[in-house]
DNA sequence: CCGTATCCACAACGATACTG
DNA sequence: CAGTATCGTTGTGGATACGG
């Protein structure tokens, strides 16, 4: 497979600088705020268990959280537990659950290519049937990688 | 949604450095390694191409091709224009590919938040028809990320 | 429990100059 | 054209100590 930008590799009206890839990755930062995203797609909330999974120093993850949540992914929600003064607590606002694909594809490469023996995640349905990531049409059919193509927008 | 990792957040037989997407992002590098990969997508494959469409500097653009191809995904060719000497020319490999769905989920979620007006690019099938990144089962049926769960290998 | 402040180490990057 | 060598700057992170 190559996207072949039908056919030409460098359309006029597309600009290296003006792509949603680099402007998502400036957005989320180090390779660290994905690793603190995908604690909080697996359901961590709160500050010492995200640096206690992580292994990361509270430095780090302070200054991961409190970036993430500028960038609009996370959010910071009062709960308190009965007996207790209430805490904050960081939860993903739909912003940041719209990148769960991304997450799980890149757990899905590197499950098939790094992974010595079985994942030790399974990404499932409700019934527990084994679900992929995949690209498929408006219609819901899966659309195969060697038909792809990139149109810029000014082709239409 | 949350993936619930059925039910529970911490699994016992699932631990944090072993991960997939944790080990993926230590394989790719930094965040410019994936804005190389994005340029091998699209096509682009020397050396002086990748510098200037990146805007990045030679010492870098050197550093992540020589990671890119020890991780795998890129690897070099020899390629000979008539009448000039042979030339090497970094190419995706098949791993390199399969990050295809990755950098999609990118570019779709960028397009999504982070894109005034319309977006430059559009994932299109061999017939013009859009095309997204989703989750389906083995038989092609769409799931919604409601229904997601992860399963760790264990329960099974 | 949930961070912040300070200090130090290292990795990544741009700029520049240089080689086959 | 396709890199390598060196330098200086910045960003990221760990360790430690401290504050609400």
């Amino acid at each position: 497979m190559t996207l072949t930008l039908d056919g030409r590799l460098a359309p006029l009206n597309w600009s290296p600088e003006n792509c949603s890839i680099r402007r998502t990755l400036d957005l989320l930062g180090p390779a660290s705020s994905i690793l603190i995203l995908r604690e909080a797609l697996y359901g961590t909330r709160r500050f010492d268990q995200f640096a206690e999974r992580l292994g990361m120093s509270e430095t780090s993850i302070a200054a991961r959280l409190k970036q993430l949540t500028q960038a609009g992914v996370l959010e910071r929600q009062q709960y308190r537990e009965p007996g207790s003064r209430p805490r904050d607590e960081y939860v993903l606002t739909q912003r940041g659950e719209d990148l769960a694909p991304t997450l799980l594809a890149l757990m899905q490469w590197g499950d098939c290519y790094l992974q010595e023996g079985p994942a030790p995640l399974h990404l499932v349905d409700a019934a527990g049937e084994p679900v992929r990531v995949a690209f498929q049409r408006a219609d819901g059919t899966t659309v195969a990688p060697e038909e792809l193509h990139l149109r810029s927008a000014q082709d239409l």
